[in-house]
DNA sequence: CCCGCGCCTTGATGCGCATCAAATCGGCGC
DNA sequence: GCGCCGATTTGATGCGCATCAAGGCGCGGG
């Protein structure tokens, strides 16, 4: 079902068109923030080597010796977990500034498969010589750092979702996570583009690709979110607050119509 | 439903008993490994600051500031998240040398509830003298990130566990989960107390109670697990490896009476 | 010793979501 | 433009688990 393309290891022969495509969402981002800063730091202290991905490009996979992490400057990636009797399941996303791989430290080896979703670039840093280069300067550490925490904290708040939301205050709630992510990266949340299929996303969020349907509908008919012209992966979003209010009507079904 | 019982921030008077029991549970484990070898090396290096919790004692709680870091040395730890609208939910379990506080690291805050379910000591080390220590140490930069990469790791398997299981298996799993953790610790496996209430398990698991004692009871029936004598939460596990049958057993329903 | 009170078990019922099944839409190659 | 094909939507049905309900068990206090 999740497409696992075959990887191009070897470092893709980058066309005029991918760097285009590549420098247009940094251009994209540049001017605000997030962890802009953080990219800056490790461009400039680290030196990163520097690879253009395409959609279903898969630059580390489950098994596979961990040696190098990877900052993700543009594009968008997902996280996906293998089980030995074949389960798959996409267990995070990953936007622009965000480092993947910190799952092969703890064995030496990577538990999942990065999977780019779109075209992109990731800087590879040894992990090695990331290490040594955080003794000597603590803003590099203080990164490392918040970076895995934070994927701490998103991996909890995953499980809670999952664990605690119905079908439509879980679809809803990824949007809002959808819409959050681009906003604190510079980016407009009223209308973006999702990259995933229905499938995917019911995968992420332990749903069927026919209730993300169903839910997505039943958002459009309540006017939290509109579908445009373009296609149906085409969300525009005109209030973002009104998808944490929809998650809470889930919660709270009886709304007590006792005056008011 | 989950007592989140009023802390005790002053260090307690530990009493005799309290000693005895703590000394009890090191004795216990020290003789085999996993990471008691990370707590020699901490506790050699940076001499924490040791405290005692009793069952109900909670280290630190979501929105608490972040300062500092906490090893367990003895006891459990249930890790208990809250979102804004009152939803609560169990999203860790920690066993002696695990960590406990990396939530804290990216906001400065804390994101969820350490609650001690039983009698034990904690270490606390100051996040800044930790890194510091670090920087001229990388022993310990490697104990700290690949305690971090485990929880990412871990996070995501309960992620996965979730939204890949049926009910019967997940409890099946989480009961794997804890022999594996008593395992790696060096203590016996064939026979252990379940520290958590089947309403703790359910919240954990995103099942109700009445969930839990069903598929326990169904283990019981087909002779993966027994009850002692001496109470329902006494397990005894004549083989691990059952467990991990029976999950199996849950994902392939038809087993093909097809021959054999 | 008896009572009250958590915790647990077990049964009955209902609902939410998976599953099965069409039908429609959109994209792409010819 | 036509036809194929994957993605999506929408409807019908069934199952798994939540919910509701009723004891049973163990334990501490009077």
């Amino acid at each position: 079902m999740l497409n696992i393309a075959a990887p191009t290891i070897a470092s893709s022969a980058a066309s005029k068109l991918d760097r285009a495509a590549v420098a247009r969402s940094k251009a994209d981002a540049d001017s605000t923030a997030y962890n802009v800063a953080a990219l800056k730091l490790l461009n400039d202290t680290l030196a990163p080597r520097r690879r253009v991905v395409h959609s279903g490009d898969v630059v580390y996979r489950g098994g596979d010796r961990f040696e190098t992490l990877y900052i993700l400057n543009s594009g968008f990636f997902k996280i996906v977990n293998q089980s030995a009797d074949g389960r798959e399941q996409v267990v995070g996303l990953k936007f622009r500034g965000d480092w993947l791989g910190f799952d092969g430290i703890a064995r030496g080896r990577h538990s999942c498969n990065a999977v780019a979703m779109d075209t992109g670039e990731v800087w590879a840093i040894r992990y090695e010589t990331l290490t040594a280069a955080c003794a000597a300067q603590a803003s590099l550490l203080t990164l490392l750092h918040e970076a895995m925490s934070r994927e701490i904290d998103h991996d909890r708040a995953s499980l809670m979702s999952v664990c605690t939301l119905p079908a439509d205050a879980r679809v809803a709630n990824f949007l809002r996570y959808w819409a959050e992510s681009l906003a604190q990266r510079g980016l407009r949340t009223d209308h973006f583009t999702l990259r995933m299929s229905r499938a995917e996303i019911g995968n992420y969020l332990g749903l069927t690709l026919e209730t993300v349907s169903r839910a997505l509908s039943k958002l459009a008919r309540e006017n939290v979110i509109a579908f445009t012209e373009k296609g149906r992966r085409e969300v525009h979003i005109p209030d973002v607050m009104a998808l944490s209010g929809f998650v809470q009507r889930c919660l709270a079904p009886a709304p007590s119509p006792t005056l008011q």
